[in-house]
RNA sequence: GGAGAGGUGGCUGAGUGGCUGAAAGCGGCAGGUUGCUAACCUGUUAUAGGGUGUUAAAGCCCUAUCGAGGGUUCGAAUCCCUCCUUCUCCGCCA
């Protein structure tokens, strides 16, 4: 959410900002002053009626008193539901609102996102390689057909070196977060509505989460659960940045989704994140950034991927962020990159909604914190990317050394049953 | 799932219809006393919105907020309803 003043000060700036991500048409910022306007006059007139009553209600009024008040209360209840009406439009087009893009990010869609840094290169192979759900077929550590039948299409099972795998790489993401002086959570998988507003899932991704009968919706993201962490908290400021990192499943209904293109586990209703989540004071934000960005960087080169660091232009990047860089890792069968971490500072917007606040010490006054999150990583196309990239003639793969130590000793190699 | 008891400021905790934005204590801050510390004394100390004021602020004024939302009433922390949540006991199931 924007500050309603920022907007109605420097409206021009706002704009200008806002048109880096919006068509003009979709625009309305003189609808909102003017809503906010009639919210003032209309409070005002509000506070005024009930002034009045407050001030007969201190001591037990007269008759001829208790009948003017009675007019009085009509009056105030006319302009609460008056209010109500004004306030409820006024929030809801603020909430449509999407954050001021920083500075330097450009104006546009995907199209204008920039490549920005490039580890490795797109492997050379002397055979005709295979794709992922081939090479995890064949190597027997992926069961697609029985996940499918257990659970429907979307789902698959991680099985004896592939789950080994799997839980090698979430090792190592929570020991080297661990070591970087993050926080670890396991939150719950499950969140109530009002989470899902504050964490600005909701109203727009409604059909993409999963609902249990309670109105409980499951986490789709991490980010989800640790933007509420501290929902309407006031932090100390000897504690910023708070750091955090968390891991959970993700679950999203990909409805009408590109699954066709997208084989095997590219996407799918489950996968599992390890996030970063940082609380920032607003000083020390884009300092925080730039740590994110390394950490994530430094986990793929770890695995040594050949991937690329996108900075996304505004219209790419989601509603909540200024700035978002994108890590993305090269699948060789598809001849593209994919997204593994996405790496966003909200500034104070995703704080506001949450009203999470630190108390500034020279003025006294509470402040909004900055947040910032980043995958730290998401597996699902990770193990396409190992098993692609460092896939051999003969149908193997070469597990990447760093895992080695999260295996069974000597496993460095996952070879074919046959082989 | 059943029965009961709670949810008040940074904390503890009083308050069962008007003089209560809220006693008292603790803590915090400022000042005093003190060789230093401790102790003691005095003052001060919620948040948000709005008005006024100002280069900016302070200040002053108004409103809302006693878990959340509704209701009753001239008037609600206090009475009624719904929901959330904590604790105790019972049951049920891992």
């Amino acid at each position: 959410m924007l500050d309603i003043k920022l907007i109605r000060n420097d409206t021009a700036a706002v704009r200008a900002g806002l048109l880096k991500r919006l068509p003009a048409e979709k625009l309305d910022l003189e609808t909102i002053i003017r809503l906010d306007d009639q919210r003032r006059e209309i409070g005002l007139r509000l506070e005024g009626r009930q002034a009045e009553r407050n001030k007969n209600s201190k001591i037990k009024p007269s008759p001829e008193v208790i009948a003017s008040m009675k007019a009085i209360g009509e009056e105030i209840k006319a302009l609460e539901a008056e209010l109500a009406v004004v306030e409820n439009d006024l929030a809801e087009r603020l909430a449509e609102l999407p954050n001021i893009p920083a500075p330097d990010v450009v104006a546009g869609e995907k199209e204008n996102n920039e490549v920005i840094f490039t580890y490795g290169q797109a492997p050379k192979f002397k055979f005709a390689p295979k794709d992922h759900v081939e090479l995890a077929k064949s190597l027997d550590i992926i069961d697609y057909e029985r996940a499918v039948k257990i659970a429907g299409s979307g789902f698959w099972c991680y099985k004896g070196v592939g789950a080994l795998l799997e839980w090698a790489l979430l090792s190592y993401f929570i020991d080297f977060h661990t070591q970087n002086g993050y926080q670890f959570l396991i939150p719950p998988f499950m969140l109530t509505e009002k989470s899902a507003y504050t964490s600005g899932h909701l109203p727009k991704f409604r059909d993409d989460l999963f609902w249990t009968q309670d109105k409980l919706c499951l986490n789709a993201t991490s980010e989800m659960m640790l933007g509420n962490y501290h929902r309407e908290e006031i932090l100390p400021l000897a504690e910023l940045p708070l750091k955090y990192f968390a891991y959970s499943p993700c679950f999203r209904r990909e409805a009408g989704s590109y699954r066709q293109e997208e084989r095997g586990m590219i996407r799918g209703h489950q996968f599992n994140k390890v996030e970063m989540f940082i609380f920032s004071q607003p000083e020390k934000s884009w300092e925080m950034f730039a740590e994110l960005v390394r950490h994530a960087q430094k986990l793929v080169e770890g695995l040594d991927l050949h991937f690329q660091v996108s900075k996304l232009a505004a219209g790419d990047c989601s509603a909540a962020m200024a700035k978002t860089y994108d890590l993305e890792v090269f699948i060789p069968s598809m001849g593209i990159y994919k997204e593994v971490s996405s790496i966003s500072n909200a500034l104070d917007y995703q704080a506001r909604r949450g009203q999470t606040r630190y108390k500034d010490p020279e003025t006294g006054k509470n402040e909004f914190v900055h947040t910032l999150n980043a995958s730290g990583l998401a597996t699902s196309r990770l193990v396409p990317a190992i098993l692609e990239q460092n896939q051999q003639a003969d149908g193997s793969v070469i597990i990447p050394k760093i895992l080695h130590k999260y295996l069974p000793r000597g496993l460095k190699i996952i070879k074919a049953k046959s082989a």
